[in-house]
DNA sequence: CATGTATTAAATGTATACAATTATACATGC
DNA sequence: GCATGTATAATTGTATACATTTAATACATG
């Protein structure tokens, strides 16, 4: 389970700097500063009981994270995620998750099949006594296994950018419980296509996966993640 | 041409951490530090006549691009580019250049597509005339060119990522004449693909456009960009 | 001689002070 | 009334000082 957490290595949550990178992404994730809203170094470092010095250095971070934009001389906004930017992380993740099933065809463990299958068992109990809340965190896990199993450190990266960068998102789309039911039998086919290492398969899977899913998201109205 | 330049956006060029971020950046790709070499704050603050304070936010900076890993404590350390990387380089690029030309199918301007034609013809004429030297540049500019038409911020945003960090190697790579007119043919099928909207084909050649180089890079034995 | 420990040195982490830049308010001129 | 210019305030950019942590060294001990 912690194996396969959200932590990422980079920016230790022990340091100040860790600490409170980690804190203003979230804020940003889950929309407590809006889009285009500047991000006062001084104002920052006040709420959190710490010098600019720390802040500072979180949102260069984050620039190169994607999530604010600095403009020299003049502070640091949040960068909004458009509709359109929602729509090319699903077709890029097509292509990557499609990718990252392929390559796990090869490299999954013995130890991490048994995860997968494990999780998609879990999704399936969970599912059929509608408990909800926890499909969410199995979704989340699935794909973090998947990450693990590809053996790429390049491309688990990536993935892992795309995939927190769209956690709100991908909460509401969820919440549909028809959605949740489709998404646990494409993840059952996935799994089933890597543990008979068709890769081919495995990598068609996956990556209509990322498709449906933003088909869903379309039909459910909730590309944008402003508005709703 | 400066519209398809290398600069990113990010890092603004004109503010002293720019300018320590782009130094260092380039010092680590042209292998002016090794591999697991240390990278002292005061050290390099001194030797470009700036204080820590820059050095800091850029080596920050530089550890999310992924150039250098950060041990708390420790210091800042360069990571180097293993012979897998680049090949999950070429190969996640191979799917997301593919991605890229069939966007820009659909999104192309009149402006870039005439850009990418005189492009390739340029490329042909110094080809055939043996002018070697032209030629890195222009497939450079090719490619950028294919990033701005695809008309998505994101997209373009991580293949320039990856084709950054692939300099060296390409370079070294097109040294050989054979593969660099074979690049330029395959160049000239993606840009007509594009000119005739062929979706699809464009998005299969630009694909294996990569896997091409790929293979060529391994066939004579660059991809240990430290070994050779 | 090897090993463990205390001391010292050096590096990073953080806070603060100062400089440079930008935004704001207000006055002035047309 | 509107534009423009200037003074002031606010904010970021950078440098430096201090705190903390880690590494290195010397030395004592078995």
């Amino acid at each position: 389970m912690a194996k396969y957490d959200l932590a990422r290595e980079v920016s230790d949550k022990y340091s100040l700097r860790g600490m409170v990178f980690t804190k203003i992404r979230e804020d940003i994730l889950n929309g407590i500063y809006k889009e285009h809203e500047e991000l006062k170094e001084a104002k920052i470092g006040k709420e959190l009981g710490v010098s600019r010095t720390p802040v500072r250095e979180a949102l260069r971070q984050l620039e190169l994270e994607g999530l604010v934009q600095i403009i020299p001389n003049r502070g640091a906004f949040v960068t909004g995620i458009s509709a359109k930017d929602v729509q090319d992380i699903y077709m890029i993740r097509a292509r990557l998750e499609g990718l990252c099933a392929r390559w796990a065809c090869e490299h999954i463990t013995r130890e991490q099949m048994e995860s997968m299958e494990e999780n998609v068992y879990l999704a399936e109990f969970h599912s059929a006594k509608g408990h909800m809340e926890q499909l969410a965190e199995l979704d989340n896990q699935f794909h973090h296994i998947l990450y693990e199993a590809c053996d790429s450190k390049l491309l688990k990266h990536q993935l892992l950018d795309y995939h927190e960068y769209l956690l709100r998102v991908r909460r509401k789309a969820l919440g549909t419980q028809t959605r949740a039911t489709v998404s646990i039998k494409e993840h059952r086919a996935i799994m089933e296509a890597i543990r008979a290492g068709n890769a081919d398969l495995a990598e068609r899977l996956a990556s209509d996966h990322m498709t449906n899913a933003y088909g869903n998201l379309v039909q459910n109205g909730l590309y944008d993640i402003y508005k709703k």
